[in-house]
RNA sequence: GCGCCCGUAGUUCAAUCGGAUAGAGCAACGGCCUUCUAAGCCGUAGGUUACAGGUUCGAAUCCUGUCGGGCGCGCCA
């Protein structure tokens, strides 16, 4: 799938080997110590800010200086001495307290569009993951409803990151982790029973509505649920219709079925959450070997749906693993048991507890219940376990901002383990606060308030949604007007992006209509405009490397935005099809060049990029 | 009370593991369609980076404290 990676044009690079070579020169020369040049290994090149500095700058002497116990402008001064000759630089100079800046020749940014012709869709790949295996963890909601919009950000953060790691040459996969074994699915269970009752014959309606508890899943689409579990099963999940289910749609059953109706709300504990709690059991009770094909009818139609709503919204998970298939599969034993023989278990109140507090956690926490039972911690710990021993060198756990709490604990039962802290990586996605207009919208998934992602999909787009989800950093909190994605949507900068691509695509269909084939070189750009979008071309790998290496795809859709900027500018200010002969040939191969770029772009971000508009 | 994340222009957000004069979108104001898509371009205006100290050649960025916002602190999931 992933293109074999090319060597590509980086005039970064390239001033980096240069400055390289002028340290171990001097090095060699006895002029610096090893221990100098270690202690300044932080030192970058960087692009400039501003032109009078050049277009690259290096810091090195300045943190070279303090280590050698060197003025910082003289051992600039030494280093340039020291530098290799170069035929992409024009002159090097030193400026302010130390840095050494590096001025471009302009034909050297040239270069650029024929890298960019040469690898196509691969430019800005690179192999720095060396074919390294990631695992990207990311929504895993429980699926007790549909997807909100507060889940869109993990959604599209996560794949985009999973996108550019593949870029940055990592073997990316993605996963999702069904939370199907706690209580909440029981809730959900017993929330479609109810209404599935409520929907039954036998006046069972009022009863059910008058008694559904408050903290129950209140959302239509549990009603749906209901509704397809009676289309698919008949009565089979009436109390006392489960044993015999062939025979239970007797007329004398009504009565039966009622009076159990009566006895199922009957002496109920005053708790809200101790009444469901027991709702819960009496349901198992009445439902026998048949509560867990409801369980299995609701969560599988729930996790169905989430796959559909994802997909739809481009993202396309390669595994989902399943929590219930952690405790069925004994892998909770086995990693309690790792930790165990670690040393890391130890018994208190009749509890079994993990010793998180000595890799750093706030405290100890328990994994097994004086009951017997397992506490959720322990399958996510038996689930860290399980993807080490996949086979990842990189695991990558996007959190919603709720979650943060887990990351510490996760983190030192995996390192109990013996894996190394760094191939466990955390990401935390803020909250999106909902607005619409200036009303702030408040969302319960019990409740059943809340926007679905399909409908935002539906209000917005695809595109317009990801862009913006991505937009922001991903520990930013953000601001989501719901009123305002709708009615400025075609505001939305995705669209300036995507409109730089379609009016380059509408300057070649010109093109290929007008028949012309005329020769041309990249040497025929002179104006400015165009060395700067050459410039900017030329820092898209450059981008996508620091994207992945920070897992931060709003670098990439701020890259984009320049881009377009640039493009836009040049545009408006350049003939493309009307330039004199030889021009015309290099500024359409700039363009493709621009065209290209947007695209590979706009796909790390999982957005299209549309050949008209 | 303790812990984590955050606080940047009217507003929504950037700022390359500490770099030189903190930048964009939206909103506001003034211009540009007889030429390749005006979903565009050009220009103007907008800041004591919450506040107070500290570290150093250099701080929005690191440290300490204060204020403000979000989230989390169970043998719940």
């Amino acid at each position: 799938m992933s293109p074999p990676p090319s060597p590509q044009f980086s005039m970064k690079q390239e001033i980096e080997n240069l400055l390289e070579q002028a340290v171990a020169d001097l090095r060699g020369r006895g002029e610096l110590s090893d221990a100098a040049v270690d202690a300044a290994a932080g030192a970058r090149v960087q692009r400039t800010r501003d032109a009078r500095h050049g277009d690259f700058a290096s810091n090195l002497a300045l943190a070279l200086a303090k280590p050698a116990a060197a003025n910082p402008r003289d051992l600039a001064a030494k280093l340039v001495d020291a530098l290799p000759a170069s035929d992409a630089v024009e002159k090097v100079d030193i400026a302010g307290p130390g840095f050494i800046n590096f001025h471009i020749k302009r034909d050297a940014w040239l270069r650029v569009i024929d890298a960019i012709d040469s690898a196509g869709e691969s430019y800005g790949r690179s192999d720095r993951g060396a074919g390294r295996r990631a695992l990207v963890e990311f929504v895993s909601a429980n699926p007790t409803g549909p997807l909100h919009v507060g889940h869109g950000r993990g959604a599209a953060y996560g794949d985009a990151v999973a996108r550019i790691l593949s870029a940055a040459g990592f073997d990316a996969r993605r996963e999702y982790y069904i939370n199907d074994g706690g209580r909440q699915m029981d809730i959900l269970a017993l929330s479609v029973w109810l209404r599935y009752l409520q929907g039954g014959d036998g006046g069972l309606g009022k009863t059910v509505a008058r008694h559904f508890p408050v903290n129950a899943y209140q959302g239509g689409y549990v009603r749906d649920l209901a509704a397809a579990a009676r289309e698919q099963h008949g009565d089979a999940f009436m109390p006392g219709g489960a044993n015999d289910a062939g025979d239970a749609a007797d007329a004398a059953d009504a009565t039966t079925v009622d009076t159990t109706v009566d006895t199922l709300f009957a002496a109920l504990p005053d708790d809200s959450e101790a009444r469901i709690d027991a709702l819960i059991a009496r349901c198992k009770s009445a439902l026998g070997d048949g509560y867990r094909r409801l369980f299995a009818h609701a969560c599988d139609a729930l996790v169905g749906q989430i796959r559909d709503d994802l997909l739809q919204f481009g993202v396309a998970f390669d595994t989902w693993f399943s929590e219930r298939a952690l405790l069925d599969g004994g892998d909770i034993e086995r990693a309690v048991a790792a930790l165990d023989a670690r040393g890391h278990i130890y018994e208190q109140d009749g509890a079994t507890w993990f010793r998180a507090s000595a890799f750093g956690d706030e405290k100890d926490r328990a994994v097994r219940r004086a009951d017997g039972s397992h506490t959720y911690f322990a399958s996510d710990i038996a689930y860290h376990f399980n993807k080490a021993g996949r086979g990842f060198d990189l695991l990558l756990n996007v959190f919603g901002a709720d979650h943060h709490g887990y990351a510490g604990r996760v983190l030192a039962a995996f390192e109990a383990f013996g894996f190394e802290r760094e191939r466990l990586q955390t990401r935390l996605v803020q909250f999106a606060t909902l607005w619409r207009g200036n009303k702030k919208v408040q969302m319960s998934t019990r409740g059943g308030q809340f926007v679905t992602l399909r409908a935002l999909c539906e209000e917005v787009g695809v595109d317009a949604a990801r862009f913006f989800y991505v937009s922001r950093k991903n520990d930013q909190h953000m601001d989501f007007d719901l009123a305002l994605a709708r009615a400025q949507s075609a505001d939305n900068p995705v669209y300036y992006i995507q409109y730089a691509h379609a009016r380059i695509c509408s300057v070649f269909r010109r093109e290929m209509e007008s028949g012309a084939a005329d020769a041309g070189a990249p040497a025929a750009l002179t104006e400015p405009g165009e060395f700067e979008l050459l410039q900017t071309l030329s820092r898209f790998p450059e981008v996508v490397e620091a994207a992945a290496a920070a897992f931060e795809p709003h670098l990439v859709a701020y890259y984009l935005r320049d881009l377009a900027r640039d493009f836009h500018a040049y545009y408006n200010a350049h003939p493309f099809l009307s330039a004199p002969p030889g021009v015309r040939r290099a500024r359409l191969q700039l363009i493709g060049a621009v065209r290209q770029v947007i695209a590979n772009g706009l796909a790390l971000l999982g957005v299209s990029a549309p050949k008209k508009m």
